[in-house]
DNA sequence: GCCAACGTTGGC
DNA sequence: GCCAACGTTGGC
């Protein structure tokens, strides 16, 4: 799951312990959250669009998609005035953090992993801001982040 | 700031 | 339904 640590990065949900992942505004990402997540799932925390990009931790889903309610709010940057509440066009869910990495995981460290190879946000124009993971992708991930850099 | 890539929009 | 224009994303 990436997000942008100017707006919300992992210090944020440190000091929040959980949060709405709100403001999707892309359908694959919404159903994603709708068909695919589950509570109880893990998932990585990326930031992107930053000084230094890459996995800066992990959180798990504690909550079933449900209405986004920053789409019904016209003082919103995610406001979207042509959903309504009878057919909500945008879901979040809710994350709980599980761990902050000693360090991010950056994203030259990623591509060099040959068992990252095929993950999907390594993947050449990728915009999807929450995509999937493999287990072995899962696992090394993890590997890296329970290493010293270098 | 640049640029590649992709999703969305809107005219036809 | 096509497709060009436009806006956004995100690494560099």
């Amino acid at each position: 799951m990436k997000s942008e640590p100017s707006v919300y990065g992992i210090d944020d949900l440190v000091r929040d312990r959980r949060t709405a992942w709100d403001g999707v505004r892309n359908y694959q990402v919404r159903n994603f959250m709708r068909d695919a997540m589950r509570p109880g799932d893990l998932a990585f925390f990326y930031h992107s669009s930053c000084p230094e990009p890459g996995v800066a931790g992990t959180v798990r889903i504690v909550g079933a998609a449900r209405p986004d309610p920053t789409q019904f709010d016209p003082r919103s940057a995610y406001h979207d005035p042509k959903s309504t509440r009878d057919a909500p066009a945008w879901l979040t869910v809710e994350v709980e953090l599980v761990r902050r990495y000693p360090r991010v995981v950056g994203l030259a460290e990623l591509r060099a992993t040959r068992a990252l190879a095929g993950l999907a946000i390594l993947r050449r124009g990728n915009r999807l801001s929450v995509t999937p993971v493999t287990a072995a992708e899962w696992r090394a991930i993890e590997g890296l982040a329970g290493r010293a850099a270098g």
